[in-house]
DNA sequence: CTTTTCATGTGCAAAAATTCACAATGTCTT
DNA sequence: AAGACATTGTGAATTTTTGCACATGAAAAG
């Protein structure tokens, strides 16, 4: 089906990326778009996005364009999507909190099956969608019952590679590391670290960056 | 001071990634660091680490390493977080309070110096740290007055364009925006996008890869 | 049925980023 | 003081990613 074995990554992201206007037309919107427009809702060029698509097929029609309900379809079917994925979460204080709650999650079929956290005070604690807290300790028995996926690491950066032991110890098959370190893992569990502050920085040195080149 | 004009945008990422392993070493750690283990900390190549730091000088000894104190410090320096920044935000959900509580953030300098939110029901609520949420329209008037910098969008997709077009209002010079969609800014202000749903998808992509390579 | 129009799919060129490989240069040992 | 040793800094080679430019094919118009 594939063109290449060896997809490129920056492919992968921007596949997530076309999905996001795709769901918006969707809803309200032509049922056909061009691969100009979609590259102007995402930051890209449109040449991209054709040949990003190319890597998977044959999604579109010359002359009109694609589809926008069988692209983002065909996009969820790439990315694995198109099936709920669960999850469980490692760290259950506010930043925890927050991704349990969050619609994004839920909308996109991500379900939290499980919820853990090494405070004793908060074992035991009922969450607002149903799932009560368990010792941390509990992480591999829970995982494999429940057939967990991935894992989400929410803790102080302290504590983040001894979770990350847990999980792998635990069968899941992929991290979301939110803790601002590198976690090690073997090679068949894949991490993607989210960093907020990398993020801020970036903004930072821009920002500064500019006000050199003016002055 | 700088070798190029242009500083590639991956090592800009890339040392703010290296600044997290300096900081633990400072506190308990050899005050000297070679290369190739600063790159294994941070799962990258020895060569880049020196190839990105040497962009911005010479900050290492030949046969020796990198002084731990003092690459912190540059890398600092070159990042502009060297100083307080300050910050705003807009929504006060379950994530955007996360954020504010985020000790990564308070730890490295970002101040969060206002709060808003579009509910009425929030608006007058006073914060955890002191701050006092505010109405949507009141970004311009006190993002002047406190000299805020950055704008962090931590609204549903829905609000996020018209958030976005406040700070732009206000002169907001950065935004770090949680929404899951694009918005588009003038050309003095950047955005970074902090999309937790891509890297799940990236993760869900690589998870159902591996399966179709070992059946 | 032929022509025109339009946007895709793609080979190729250009640009960007990474990695190699080694000379340069400092420290330590004897 | 000289030689051994370790690790940086960097030009060149390689790999990866992006963008161009146009042939291709489908639909609409005449």
């Amino acid at each position: 089906m594939t063109k290449v074995d060896k997809i490129p990554e920056p492919t992968i992201k921007r596949l997530a990326f076309y999905s996001r206007p795709l769901e918006d037309l969707l809803e309200s919107g032509p049922p056909v778009i061009s691969s100009e427009k979609l590259a102007d809702s995402c930051g890209v060029h449109p040449a991209q996005v054709r040949k990003d698509l190319a890597y998977f097929g044959e999604f579109g029609v010359r002359g009109v364009g694609y589809d926008v309900r069988d692209l983002l379809r065909e996009i969820k079917r790439i990315l694995a999507t198109d099936k709920p994925v669960y999850l469980c979460i490692v760290g259950v204080g506010n930043l925890g909190t927050s991704l349990i709650e969050n619609e994004n999650f839920k909308k996109r079929g991500y379900r939290f099956k499980a919820a853990f956290d090494s405070d004793p005070e908060k074992q035991g604690e009922k969450l607002a969608c149903g799932l009560i807290i368990e010792p941390n300790h509990r992480i591999r028995e829970v995982c494999r019952e429940k057939e967990i996926e991935i894992g989400v690491i929410a803790t102080p950066p302290r504590g983040a590679q001894r979770v990350c032991d847990l999980l792998l110890d635990a069968g899941v098959k992929g991290i979301l590391n939110f803790a601002p370190m590198q976690v090690r893992t073997t090679g068949d569990c894949r991490v993607e670290n989210v960093d907020f502050t990398v993020k801020l920085e970036n903004l930072a040195y821009h920002l500064h960056r500019l006000d050199e080149s003016e002055g």
